[in-house]
DNA sequence: AAGAGGCGTAATGATTTCGTCATTTAAGAA
DNA sequence: TTCTTAAATGACGAAATCATTACGCCTCTT
């Protein structure tokens, strides 16, 4: 956890510097704004710092120019000017929190693992196998980079088997998944999709099926490297 | 962007939401922690407003309760309270942010702005997609620097799939999160809202949609480069 | 109090999807 | 090999989904 902290005021950078430094975060300080937005760019923190009366470019100013620049680092701006408008600017600008001096380093501890925790969680959605790419958000599916053309049904069903990727799934299991009304006991629906969507996945070249048939049994999605 | 207001007190719990509605916000209230638990567990929030000092179970207990389930909505807490030691209590309970009463309006709705933004891994305040500019905090839109006149409901729309872009929002997540009474099953309130929405952001040179439909499954925009 | 605009509803028509059925193909057992 | 049964395929029509329009109620403004 690495955290830039942009304050002037020596003595007060020092003390949390090194409250930091306990905490046990990696800390690197500055005094001045042109410094900030450099170092910024060079390292990607977890956390920015940011007192907004500084030398050089103002604190609020090396804000906008990160967001300009697509950096989403939270940033904690930490002010002595209180008035709301203030607060309300800074917020508007793109800060993640805002704290008035004087304020506790206990709180500002509790604030920074405030912003670690959220900035946290975030999770790929997409699904790679083989020569196909599933993105589970978009709900869409890519061969070698192109679009296909997958109706619902279909991408559901191939985002269920690519989920239990090398498992046998049988067509009741399908059923239950995808399908929300009872699906009478002899009817093909899923064979039918499933041919469907091999049809549209199907590399011609190569032989194999990605979708494979476990006769008796149901289907099972099997990548060639397995 | 939807919002749970826990509040007790009645006058101060009509003026947050008389705001928060204003704002373009749907919103529900409770005046009490067990209906709020409930109430959070039937929705998906953007954001929750807790008061601490409630009747029923406590604030911070709420709190507690909805990070057990690991549901991790942004919750910002209000309170009359202020020591620092109750501040750094609840922040380290899994609270993101946290507000003294008296506030000032403005500043509350500048916090929830900050929270959803984080939550939707944005960090600006303004969205660029393609040639729209979307303004979080103004609530406008532009369009090659040209304003548009959309209505409440427009803007809400097109903020919630921009916040989204990429990924596939179906009628109903655009109901539950835009619409704050209950949207009767078959109506076709979104579809027609969507509809208009295209009028006003279609590029008529241009023949790709910028909000496409997935058949089936929702609305999706997408920029051009993608 | 009247007018305007916003918004939800209903109706219509175009389009796509998907389940069914009939038939062919393939797999495994005897 | 031959028989049996499971699976694949193709065509068709019913049903679902969507876009769009028009209408009328409601709310807010003036």
């Amino acid at each position: 956890m690495r955290i830039l902290l942009v304050e002037d005021k020596v003595r007060l950078r020092e003390a949390i510097a090194k409250a930091l430094k306990q905490s046990g975060y990696a800390v690197d300080t500055t005094d001045n704004g042109n410094d900030a937005l450099w170092m910024a760019q060079q390292h990607s923190y977890n956390v920015i710092l940011l007192d907004i009366m500084i030398p050089g470019i103002d604190g609020l100013e090396v804000l906008v120019k990160l967001r300009d620049q697509k950096d989403d680092t939270p940033v904690l701006l930490l002010t002595a000017k209180d008035t709301i408008a203030d607060r309300v600017k800074g917020l508007r600008k793109g800060a993640d929190d805002y704290l008035i001096k004087p304020f506790a380093l206990e709180e500002l501890l509790a604030r920074i693992e405030a912003l670690c925790r959220r900035s946290f969680q975030k999770s790929s959605s997409t699904i790679e196998i083989d020569d196909l790419t599933i993105d589970t958000s978009a709900k869409s599916v890519k061969k070698n980079g192109e679009l296909l053309d997958l109706t619902a049904r279909e991408y559901a069903i191939l985002e269920y088997l690519a989920l239990k990727e090398g498992a046998v799934v049988s067509r009741t299991e399908i059923e239950e998944h995808i399908y929300d009304e009872l699906v009478s006991p002899m009817s093909n629906v899923v064979d039918s999709a499933i041919c469907n969507l091999r049809r549209k996945i199907s590399n011609e070249d190569l032989d194999k099926e990605l979708i494979q048939t476990k006769r008796g049994q149901g289907y099972i999605l099997l990548p060639t490297s397995k």
